[in-house]
DNA sequence: ATAGGTTCCGTACCATAGTACGGAATCAAG
DNA sequence: CTTGATTCCGTACTATGGTACGGAACCTAT
């Protein structure tokens, strides 16, 4: 059984991003040792699997979801939620690889010298 | 010439947002026709390449600086800043696409009835 | 047993990027 | 000339995801 502290350091967050998040239902209410939270491994589970659906970006309140129907067995909205968000995320990486050739663009056009003028506003024009 | 109204149609932001911009100076100080603000084309652009940037990933305060490095002459800075930003767009790509393996785990794994049990959690483990 | 570190709690604060409010003044159309 | 839309301004509020504060209680090691 891990202390606040201990899960934090576990799962790479501080002491007050657990109460956040305990606040959010993301964590279960963990039993209390005289008052003190008591915590598990399945928590240090649960903290890294925030942080890894975070990355794939799911808000807390889709990730506080998607936790609720692992227990439960709504694979429907599960995947519908699944679906959903790789939509995004390809819309996104679509996004940012057009993002990065006007970038592109910009750190050629502009290269240190080689033009007099460095039109900045211009790297994002079509 | 454009009032903000005008303005904010133009750029597809609300007049809101326009004022706010010009709080954080990513617009020029607009003319006054008896208080009245007054823009040109060159701020339609200017909110565009507001917008563009933004998608790029760079936050208003960064855009705020491009903006005054195209008009001076700092090459360096512009593509330092620009470079920063190339970098971190990998990344963001690179991790856009590990999270859409995961949940591309997730949605195959978890497909409607496939399965009893539907281990979200396990999606973003390994 | 006493000092220093943790934990408890609620509440407040931070950054980012807007969005809304409310009252006064002004503008455009009928 | 009146009505309704637009603009002005400062300030406050929203959402998201935390982070910090302050005082009390408790835990641990010397």
């Amino acid at each position: 059984m891990l202390t606040i502290g201990k899960l934090a350091q576990a799962g790479g967050v501080g002491v007050e991003t657990v109460r956040f998040y305990q606040r959010r239902n993301l964590l279960g209410t963990p039993s209390r040792d005289g008052g003190i939270r008591r915590y598990d491994t399945e928590d240090i589970r649960r903290l890294r699997f925030i942080r890894k659906a975070q990355h794939a970006g799911f808000t807390l309140e889709e990730i506080r979801e998607l936790i609720e129907l692992d227990s439960g067995h709504d694979h429907d909205r599960a995947r519908e939620m699944t679906e959903t968000r790789l939509t995004k995320l390809d819309e996104q990486i679509a996004e940012l690889q057009r993002a990065k050739q006007s970038l592109q663009r910009l750190a050629t056009d502009c290269a240190a010298g080689k033009s007099k003028s460095c039109p900045i506003l211009d790297a994002f024009e079509v």
